[in-house]
DNA sequence: TTCTAAATAAGAATGCATCTAATCTTTGCG
DNA sequence: CGCAAAGATTAGATGCATTCTTATTTAGAA
């Protein structure tokens, strides 16, 4: 709330309603689907002022774009950490960041600076295995 | 060329042409760069010949798909192996894969049955670093 | 050579994201 | 409080990447 006019931006009614529509929600929205939900209550909302507005909310560290293919989607989560996807159902899931040991391996690239490592698993979700299974029998 | 044969398709000129402009090719292209560069010599080319003989490649393990956010690139080396994306130039560099220690890994996501795990090196070739540098001198 | 299934070409259609220009709102200030 | 100026919002246009559609062409088998 302070956070935007902390930012040097505005404080709008519908900044707040996006901010409060993605902090907390763990299903990693796309815009599409923020402004879909937004919608219904505010009618008079542009799908360019989500967009908007989820850039000026990256910028200031209040969510992260996350790039798995499609189209983007946010992450309210800004801690560092993984990403699980589910190659059936598609849904994404928060994975605790890969331990120290691993992150030594940024230094053997030659030449490259490693800022940061994205790491994406893909499998099936407990759902989608279970019922994978289910329907094999 | 018998590849494509033994996989049930016509070894057409299109098919080859492409084939063998991405065989090889380290830079990762996308489908319209292939597209572009092809229709130099192939006038007649369509983009959506570029798309779908990608994708019979990507089917027969003859080339992989990478997204990396903007348009999917393009990668002859099927070997496992991960990539490192220059943030300032864009350009995309092979890496070896993750060792095995990385690998073990994969066990610890409760219920979630990881498949194969994708990692992203981003940060500055060793082209843009050293320009970087210069600059700020 | 002829036939048939498969592939291609060209462009339309779709989806995501950004841009544009006109119209509002917020907010600082008198 | 009321105003002005800067900044935000809206709606729709625009721009790419990708897929789809339909008519035409071609590879490869008989």
């Amino acid at each position: 709330m302070e956070a935007l006019r902390g930012a040097g931006l505005k404080a709008t009614s519908q900044r707040l309603a996006i901010l409060r529509s993605l902090s907390g929600d763990e299903t990693h929205p796309t815009a599409q689907e923020l402004y879909e939900r937004l919608h219904a209550h505010f009618p008079t909302l542009s799908v360019a002022t989500v967009y908007n507005t989820l850039s000026a909310l990256t910028r200031m560290q209040r969510c992260r774009p996350i790039e798995l293919g499609g189209p983007i989607r946010f992450d309210p989560n800004v801690a560092p950490h993984d990403h699980a996807v589910c190659e059936l159902c598609g849904k994404i899931r928060d994975v605790a960041a890969a331990p120290e040991a691993e992150r030594r391996r940024r230094r053997s690239l030659a030449g490259f600076r490693v800022q940061r490592v994205e790491r994406i698993y893909r499998g099936r979700c407990a759902d989608c295995a279970r019922s994978a299974q289910a329907a094999r029998q």
